[in-house]
This record gives C-alpha cells, structure tokens and sequence, in this order.
DNA sequence: GAAACTGATACTCCCGAGGCATCACAGGCA
DNA sequence: TGCCTGTGATGCCTCGGGAGTATCAGTTTC
C-alpha cells in the first residue's frame, strides 16, 4: 500500500461493479468472474464506501441500481473499455517485435509444466502473443543463439556458456509399458529386467547427448538396449506403446494422468534422469515482454 | 487475486507511470508518489512487463520515454482524469446527504486517536466530505440520537442503548501539573498527595456520569476535592495548568507530547478512569460512507 | 580516480484479497 | 405455518505481492 498516495479504488472494483450491475446478481456475477461470491461481496461494498454512495439496493430477494449505481456504470463502461484496448494499441505501435514472443518447447514440457505457464501468462499479460513451437533440444539451442527464439523448454545435456537457464523439473525416468506386457505387475523394475523389451526413442541427433546417456544406462544395466523405433513428436510415444510396440522412458510426472492401456512403473538402479530447464540468451537482458514470461515461468 | 480474470495492470501503474513519465526521473517522481523509490521502479517494470513494452529508455543517466511510452502516457492521461472525476460526480448526482458526514468529537479524541483516523480517511476516501465539531459527551448523545451526527468520539458513562459503540482508548487517568508544582518532583502520585492542589475540571453538564466518578475517586481517597475552574473546550485546561491555575487529569496518550511548563504524574490508588469510544445509531445500518468512517476508526 | 548520483536488486514484513464455511433472511410450496 | 431453497453477508484463515530498508552497479563530474 502506497503510504500517501492512493485511488479512492481500484480497477478491480469497477469490473467487479460492472459484472454486478449487468447481472444484478452477485453469484452469477461472481461466476463469470471467476471468484467467490463472498469476495465479490465485499468488494462492491469496499467500492460503495469509497465513493460513499450506495450503489445498489438489496433486498434480501433482488438487486437493483440506485441512481448512483447508474451513472457509475455510464461512466465505468466506457473507461474500462479505454484500458482494455490500451495493451492492443500499444502493441500496434511499439516496436513490432514487442508483445511477440517465439517459444519453443519438447513433449515433456507440454506434458508437464507448459500448460499451467501458458495459462497463468495469458492471465497476466493478454497483450503478449506467443508463437508456439515443439521442437528438439538440439534445434532449440541453434535457434536459441541465432536469435530466432526468445526462450526454449528443452533438455540440457552438457553447459550452454551464451544461455542462460533455469531447472524446472529434474526426475529419474521410469518405464512406460503396454498393460499386457510381462513384467507389468511388478511394482518397481530394473533396466536388466527389461532386456527383451523393444524400447520407443526419439532420433539421436534430437538430443545426442541425452541419447547416449541412455544407452550408457542400458550398458550400465548389463543389457543391449533393443530400440524398435525412433519418434518424433514425443507425444506419439505413448500412442506406439499403447499399440504394444514397445515400452518407452517418461518421468513420474508426465505420465501423470495415465493414459489408459498402458502402466507406469518407476526404475531401481540405473536410469536416465531428464532436467527440464527453461533458457535463453543471456545478453542483452531480456525484453520487458520476455522477462514477463521467465517470471511466469519460473515461478509456476 | 481473483483466479480467472484479471486486468493486465492496475490503476496504480497507470499513476505511478504517469509521475515518471511526466518528471522522467524515478526518485523525483517516487518522492512526489510518497513511495520509496524502490517500489516505483518496480511497478514500472512490471507494467511495461504487463503491456510487453518498453516505455522507458533508462541511460544510467537519463530517463526518456520511447514511443509506446509517449502513446501510453498520452491515452492515461485523459483516462485518469476521468476516474479522479468520478468521486466528485457521483457526490454531486447522489441522495444529497450521501458522501458527507457530521462527526463530533471531545478534547481527548483530538489529542489522541483522531488525527490518524482522518489522516487515514482522507486517504481511503477523498470522496467523502467531514464536518467535524468538537462538542461535549451529552450533546453528542442528544446529537445522535436526533439523527444530526453520523457518529461521534465520546465517553460514555451509563449504557447508551440506542447506539452502537466500539472502545478506542481506556486509561486509567494521571494528573498534569505546573512544572513549579511542589509535589512536581514525586515520580508517581496519590490522590490524596494533591488535597491542597485546585483542580481544572470540565462544565459538569457536559458529562454528569464521569465529573460524579472523579468526584467519587476524590472521596475515596479521603480528599475533598477543590475545583479551581470548569474551562471548555479541553486543550484550554492545558494552558490553565500552565500558567498555574492547578492541576488537571490528564490519560498518558494524551499526554504525549508533553506541552513545555508542565509535568504529567501517573496515579496510584483510587483515580478516574476516561474510556473513549466512537457511537452511531444502532439501526438502521449504516451507510456506506460511515461504514468507512467506522472501518477506519475501528481500525487505527 | 574518488565521490556523488541514479536506477536496479535482495530480503523481509505485513496488509488485504480470496476461499471456505456459515449465517440471516426472504419467498415458495405443502 | 413450517420446512426448504436460494441469496447476499459475515467470520476466520491463508498467502501472494507491494512496500520498506539496505545495498549494489554503472555514469558522470570534478
């Protein structure tokens, strides 16, 4: 709270009056706001006592506009479409790359953290549009440093000295099999108890480092790895495993919730670990638009 | 924060925008916010962040808008003058009595919690007029019970049914004394220590229930009391005691800052205990603009 | 090149908006 | 007339984020 200065209310308050004086019903207002009916109560009581004006009569039965609450929606009305349009308009006539940012992402992104990012994102900042593209570590990190990408999901496997980065999610993979596999009532396995198994892959050069750190888990397991098919996108992975063609690597967390035909079951002993990390250029200092978005992202 | 919707900024960067942009100096216009600087950078970048738009270049040494900057200030202007506006309509358009209020208050109000509640008031709700007149605990009651005040800051003596009141202060009273008083020296005082001293009292009329309690914690510490003068409104007692007139009760918040000349003196045993409270008419329930006049005082 | 000035950053505190549970009251129906 | 349903208000608690203090980092000036 600013010590001396402060508006009398809030923006908040108007859309929160304004929804109220459409409807003149709080629940439904509140609904379609997407709170709880008690705060919507409140703060259209903070609103009336601010202004010092009753806004609106309740009668236990039904809500109506008092003279006062009239023109406030006549003047509100038009205000608050004023400030809605500020973030189009500007963003016409800023620089054109502002209020634009290319984002590229892999299936495990997607799978886990990605959506609740977008979603928060998009609540805080509707005048940044954001270009979405799945794709592999190893073409994000080219982009990344030619300067075609703001900033990237991807998978780092060994250190990108002109990036910087952030770990959004570090987890030992398991094993994705068909429900009818084998071993798929153990609770746990091990990588040696899979030896027959053909394994789903993604193509080496997506991430040759991250490949060779599976297949250096295999060996470490005493087993040649069978890999029936290399895929891309991942999310198909779990499309082949469903068909029985093989098992596949994914971490607790993206296959959560299960898709159905298949199981998930953790691994003892080695395995490959997948780190999630969120990067970008480390210099110049990010655009106001981007620094947005790290902070979304780092903080969901 | 409301979980679905939610306006990309808030009036707040709108006003904090508009200061710098104006001073195109952040520790000029955070002084002139009444905000530590800090803070103003902060909203700034957040809005820019919040628009996807640089609108300030900062040179280390200088501060100039950018074109989005420029744009942003020109569309907020107009539209923050129109939300100042709409207190000050609304008070003109509405019931007339609305966004006004009769308040009445004693010396000890004044001297203690009132100056931070209208500080606080003016704040919150510029909108809203007060009319403030100290006036004596009887006349308050009869006031209020007419209808002709919204609340009033008093001390009541005997329940006062018709009204609702909340306790903002209860001391136990001290006495003030001339500084050349002989008992000035003593730490602490009894009643009884000050037999010979000529007390300032209040016009018995303006509250009969505690004058009768002061005269009673006279006769309970086997004194009688000797009554230099009745003297209103309560600073003058003040001066009386500073140009040696006699002593007065006095609570120690009242007390605070001491006026020069004299010297304030706690009580043990038996001494007269002053409560203020602020009252209002039980029923109806309050209009908004007193609820927030109660929302502050309760609160401060 | 030391000092002064400016805006950014790190850390902590605390207010207040929101959620949940519940209340109080008005109509509707039997 | 009494139960039930629907509505807005209230009490209590949580927690996000805005503000303050202290400090840093980069320019400019003498």
């Amino acid at each position: 709270m600013p010590r001396e200065y402060q508006f009398p209310f809030e923006l908040r308050h108007l859309v929160y009056f304004r929804e109220v004086a459409r409807r003149l019903h709080f629940r439904e207002a509140a609904e379609a706001l997407g709170v709880a009916q008690p705060a919507l109560s409140r703060q259209v009581a903070q609103l009336e006592a601010a202004l010092g004006a009753n806004l609106l009569n309740r009668t236990r039965r039904r809500v109506e506009l008092t003279p006062a609450g009239k023109l406030l929606l006549e003047r509100a009305e038009p205000l608050l479409r004023s400030l809605h349009a500020i973030p189009r308009e500007l963003r016409a006539t800023a620089g054109g790359e502002v209020g634009h940012l290319r984002v590229a992402f892999t299936g495990l992104a997607m799978a886990t953290v990605l959506p609740g990012i977008l979603r928060e994102f998009h609540r805080k900042h509707p005048g940044i549009k954001l270009e979405l593209n799945e794709s592999p570590t190893s073409s994000q990190l080219v982009a990344l440093e030619a300067g075609e990408l703001a900033c990237g999901f991807f998978h780092p496997d060994a250190p990108t000295p002109a990036l910087a980065t952030r770990t959004l999610l570090h987890e030992k993979n398991g094993v994705l099999l068909p429900a009818g596999h084998p071993r798929a009532k153990a609770r746990v396995l091990r990588l040696r108890d899979l030896a027959d198994t053909p394994f789903v892959l993604f193509p080496r050069a997506h991430n040759p480092g991250f490949y060779d750190r599976v297949l250096a888990a295999f060996a470490a397991a005493g087993v040649a790895p069978r890999i029936a098919e290399e895929v891309w996108p991942r999310a198909n992975a779990t499309g082949l495993v469903r068909a029985g063609v093989g098992a596949t690597f994914m971490t607790p967390s993206e296959a959560q919730p299960l898709p159905p035909e298949v199981v998930f079951r953790p691994l003892t002993g080695p395995a490959p670990e997948s780190r999630l990390v969120i990067g970008w250029r480390a210099s110049p200092p990010p655009e106001p638009a981007l620094a947005a978005f790290l902070a979304v992202a780092s903080r969901t």
